[in-house]
DNA sequence: TTTTGAGTTGTTCGA
DNA sequence: GTCGAACAACTCAAA
């Protein structure tokens, strides 16, 4: 019987996995998952999500999925030639770590005469597909979305599996911190459960909710698409044509936009992706950095920043909305490199996901995509008010000012309230810091 | 080739 | 409280 191998990367789930079936029509297979040394720069919520998330497609395959630690250009060659394997197949990865890689396990694979099978994407519609009737990408969000619909996968049925039992070349997991299974749905089934729960309550409303960070009005499902626990297309096919599922709809293109951009532009990672924004002044002094750290701790002074900072360091996830608001906050009030908060942001996200995070910050910087009109500085305080007028987003993340009414609790120093004890007061004064912003912006195109 | 309309997510100010 | 205008200039996509 031919061996195969399934390397597991993005698409830690068994249903509608290509990858897997591709192996599978191949041999039997050996599902192998690389501990790549590199994963020691992914966050902690991220690395226990990973590994609860695998620990839970272990059981579903009934013990089989091999670990194993090293380089993966070191560790495929070596494992396919203990185990007999005449192929490794995968789901591509576009990050550009994943496709350097991906080459050089290609290249190291092929002196063994074994062949690197690219079977599926984490997308519904791969990077590079779309593009113009001249054959070249596109560079704004909307004309993309109209053709990216044209390309939407069919369904295939999944044939039967037969796996190869080898588990006793594999390590053993590493302890899992038990919060993450109190946090989050772990494994295929429990996070089709959490969509089919919030789908039926939610999606109808998607186009309002998803803004309140207070109520459960996104799916909460990032984590799960990064890791492939479940995958676009599943998504797509249960989603009619409301309001509110033709918005979830675009959520989900946006995430294969961005994933787009960087495959053709693998370099605007960390670099703007409008150069004409590297003249743009930002602050890196000390001072900078004293404020930055500042910020990092959750303490700016602004409530609605606060509470998302918190929230991450917290669980590792930060409501989409208050996203945005912390961004604009950095960007436009501290005026330091938007590479900054890109880095804090993968540094604690569990569902970080190089080009949706790192194109958002580009974004919200106005170097990236769509030329953001310049003025479009958040204000924290009316941006509280009208996403969270309750205050019980703020209240839930910042004790300190739990107690405040919600005329105040949007601006406590407003009226003198500076909260019991130890909440600080706001770092700098937004209006100000808006006329800064504008002015550096101004300053970018000329007189 | 040239032209035209549009471009995720905002804020402030004055009527 | 509500509403529309102003806030720049530029790039992109498509006709």
């Amino acid at each position: 019987m031919t061996i195969t191998i399934w390397w597991i990367r993005r698409d830690m789930r068994l249903e509608d996995n290509r990858a897997l079936q591709s192996a599978a029509a191949a041999g039997s297979v050996v599902p192998l998952f690389v501990i790549d040394p590199t994963f020691a720069s992914a966050s902690d919520a991220r690395r226990a999500y990973m590994f609860a998330t695998l620990r839970s497609l272990n059981e579903a395959t009934g013990g089989v999925v091999v670990l194993r630690s090293g380089k993966p250009d070191e560790v495929l060659p070596a494992f396919a030639a203990l185990v007999g394997a005449s192929s490794v197949h995968m789901a591509a990865d576009f990050s550009p770590y994943g496709r350097k890689r991906d080459e050089k396990v290609r290249v190291a694979l092929e002196q063994s005469r074994i062949e690197l099978v690219s079977a599926d994407t984490p997308y519904a519609v791969r990077p590079g597909t779309v593009v113009k009737d001249d054959g070249t990408p596109l560079k704004v969000f909307t004309p993309f979305y109209k053709r990216w619909l044209g390309f939407l996968p069919e369904q295939i049925a999944d044939a039967k599996v037969r796996f190869e039992d080898r588990r006793e070349l594999s390590e053993g997991f590493p302890d899992i911190d038990s919060d993450v299974h109190a946090r989050w749905p772990i494994g295929e089934d429990a996070v089709w459960a959490r969509w089919t729960q919030w789908s039926a309550s939610q999606l109808q409303g998607y186009n309002d909710n998803r803004n309140i960070p207070s109520i459960d009005g996104t799916s909460q499902l990032s984590a799960p698409l990064r890791f492939g626990v479940l995958h676009p297309r599943q998504l797509l096919q249960h989603l009619g044509s409301s309001e509110g599922e033709d918005h979830f709809r675009r959520e989900l293109a946006w995430r294969e936009f961005y994933a787009d951009v960087l495959f053709h532009q693998p370099e605007t990672t960390w670099v703007n992706l409008q150069t004409k924004m590297n003249v743009l002044p930002v602050d890196t002094d000390a001072a900078a950095k004293a404020r930055f750290a500042q910020f990092c701790e959750g303490n700016t002074g602004y409530p609605i920043v606060d509470a998302g900072i918190r929230q991450m360091l917290q669980t590792g996830w930060m409501h989409n909305r208050v996203r945005m608001i912390v961004a604009s906050f950095l960007v436009k009030d501290l005026h330091v490199p938007w590479q900054w908060g890109a880095k804090f942001f993968m540094d604690h996200l569990i569902d970080g996901d190089i080009a949706s995070n790192n194109h958002g910050w580009q974004w919200t910087a106005g170097t990236g995509t769509d030329a953001a009109p310049f003025f479009r500085v958040f204000n924290p305080t009316s941006q509280s008010e009208k996403f969270d007028p309750t205050g019980e987003y703020l209240r839930q993340w910042i004790p300190e000012i739990a107690d405040l009414d919600n005329s105040a609790i949007h601006a406590p120093w407003e009226l003198g309230l500076l909260a019991p004890p130890a909440y600080p007061a706001p770092m700098v004064d937004h209006a100000n810091e808006r006329l800064e912003a504008l002015s550096r912006y101004k300053s970018v195109s000329g007189k």
